[in-house]
This record gives C-alpha cells, structure tokens and sequence, in this order.
DNA sequence: ACCTGAACACCGTTCAAGT
DNA sequence: ACCTGAACACCGTTCAAGT
C-alpha cells in the first residue's frame, strides 16, 4: 500500500502503547500479541516492528508508562497535606494504585526479558526515581542513625510494604483482601517506626 | 503407533513434570512449551493432553512440586535447633529457597491461571498448608494480644519477609543483592519484634 | 488401551515488494 | 518514505486413525 501519512510516527508509537496498555488491563498479559495490537490501530503486523525493537520493547514502554503513573501518584500523595506521617501516606498510595490498576502493576513483576538482555538505561532511570521517592519520603521518618542507615530502614520498610501489596494482588492469596491490606500495612508501618524508635534496637 | 507399556501412567506424569520444571529452571516459565516438554521425554504432544487437561495444569503441578519443597524447607529450619528466633530463622528460610532456585520460586507468582478459572483445592489446600506454617512459627514469638492479633501480626511479618524476597528476586531490582536482603530481613524482623514489645503501640 | 501425528487456529518476526 | 502482507518457524490443543 504505501504511505498514509494518517499519523506521525510519535502518533502512531502512542497508538500502539495504547492499544497494549488497554489490552494488558483487559487481560493482562498473556493477552497480549503483535498481531492483536495491529488489529486494533488497523495496521499491518510489520508496521509494529517500524516503531520498536519487538514486542517486549513496546511492553517495556507499557511499563514506563506504569511507572511515570505511579511515581506522579506518589508525589502528589507527599506533597498534599494530611495528618498521617508521610511513610504512611506513601505506602497507602503503592497499595492503592496496585489496587486500582492490578494488571498494569503487576506487569512490572510479571514480565521478564529474555536471559541475558539487559534493561534499557531509560527504564532503569525511571526505577531509580521511583524507589528515591519511596525512600525520601520515609527517610525522615527516622531521627536516629546516618543518613546510610535511615536509608537501609527505609528500604526495608517500603519492600515489606510491596509484600504486603503483592501478596493482596496476586490472585493466589485471595485470602488476603485489599481491606485486609490496607489494615496491615497501617499495622506495619506503625510497629516498624515504634520498633525503631524503641531504646536498644 | 499405539501403546508402548514402558512407562506406567504415574511414571509418564512425572517424567512430564520432570521436563517440564527442568525447562523453567533453565529458561524460565516463558521457555516452557507443551511441544518442548515432548520432544523432552520424546513423546508426541498429544500425549501430554492424555495425562494432563492442558498446559496451565502441568505448570500449577510443578508449582504444586515448588509448595511442598518450600514447606518441607521451612519445617526442616524449625525442628532443627538454633540460637536465632524461628521468626527470623523461617524468614532467612524463605528468602534461601527463593535464591538458591529463583525462578520455580518466581514462578508461584508470575503464572496466572486464564481469567475466571479457579484453582484447584488441592492447589489452594497445598497453600494454606504453606501460610499456616509461616503464621504457626511467628505468631508464638508475640507474648501479647489475642490469638487473633497475633495471628494478624505474623501475616503482616509474613508479607514483608515476601516484600524483600521479591525485590530481591525480581531480576528488575539487582540494586538489592541477595546479601542485602539477609540484612534487610534480620533488620525487619528484629525492629518488628521490638515495636511489637514497645509500649503504647 | 495407548499413543500418534496431521490438522486447525493461532503466534513473533522479517523483508522484498508495492505505492 | 512508509507500510504491507506473504513467508518462516514456531505455538496450544484436538481427535480420527493406527497398533
């Protein structure tokens, strides 16, 4: 056929990662194919592989999306006002967003590049800027210690959060509700902090 | 062809399972193909639907395998003796498992059953089994509150040793290494503990 | 009774050929 | 320059036909 100069090239690189975002949150993963991508936007299957490398590059930018999304959340989450300590605010938001969008979260764990192949320096910038706000929100949190040991508390904390998260999303533990989850993690943020700040620890 | 008699029914199960966990830890869930599996133990494909109902249902035996190794694991650790706490020596238990064979631990997780199906009792009963052994080896170590908060308090635990397991694993987070995580359990165990037993919680 | 393998409806990915 | 669609090498799953 030729040109059709229907969309730009940006246009159309949106028009795909729409097209995956919308099918991973109707059926996660496993859902997703090339060929149905193209069904969707009306594009030949190859016209795909012009904008990205394959298809486990166009879910990696699915996921950056992911990732932007929930960093945004975050931030908005520490920069509104609230009388729960920021370490509270911030853990309750990851939960809520798993929550709201449980697909798209757990495509962050659940796809896997193959051996050997590395992640794009893009992706792993977004990673790092996600987990400083996680441990910049909770740092402070903690008067005792260097600022490297507040750092390793907070880390610990907001890992022990995403099991609390991850266990209530997978479908495997339906014995753990999202309500049961957002009780836990209060609990847990709560005796994390009071142990810290118990003498001799 | 017909028959062959070599194998006996169970024999041919498990020489399935066989195969098909060895192409998981090797290549991960996404290696693994019903096609592959036969060529493995060279049968035709087709032979796997005679001993199993589909593909999914081969991969959630192996899971199944994966259960009760991580449950014998975890009752070994507790029986044997130790200077440690078991809540400490179940969790550093946990997070062993899931590094010496990263992937079939992974695998609980990242394999979903198609939307709507449930999983079998046996597999949910297999579970249970797992969590009422991680709940059964913390709860004892909390002196106070009803058996109900107690019980509430090693799942929380129980989910934030999962947490860090998880980053750990997650081949999308190597900022945390394996050793890391053995400190950032015995960190999160021993701060727990302590907030538990401070006053006013 | 047990196992096969052809058949069907799908995939991911490439790339010569069209406009 | 942009996009196609046929082609290749794979899949999961079924089931009539063979021994």
């Amino acid at each position: 056929m030729g040109r059709r100069s229907t969309h730009t090239p940006q246009q159309l690189r949106d028009l795909i990662l729409d097209a995956a975002q919308s099918i991973i949150e109707a059926q996660g993963l496993a859902g997703l194919s090339a060929r149905e991508i193209a069904r969707r936007i009306e594009y030949s299957p190859g016209t795909i592989y012009n904008m990205f490398q394959n298809l486990d590059d166009v879910v990696l930018h699915v996921e950056g999306r992911v990732l932007d999304g929930l960093d945004q959340r975050l931030s908005e989450v520490l920069t509104s006002a609230g009388d729960k300590p920021p370490a509270q605010r911030v853990a309750q938001a990851y939960l809520a967003f798993s929550t709201q969008t449980p697909r798209l979260w757990n495509l962050l764990f659940e796809h896997h590049l193959p051996q050997s192949t590395q992640l794009p320096a893009w992706y792993q910038q977004k990673l790092e800027t996600l987990t400083g706000r996680m441990e910049q929100a909770i740092a402070p949190e903690f008067t005792d210690g260097t600022a490297e040991t507040r750092r390793d508390s907070a880390r610990a904390l907001w890992a022990a959060v995403h099991g609390i998260t991850s266990l209530a999303t997978a479908d495997k533990l339906t014995s753990v509700t999202s309500q049961d989850a957002v009780r836990m993690i209060d609990d847990l943020v709560t005796t994390y902090l009071a142990g810290l700040a118990a003498p001799k620890h």
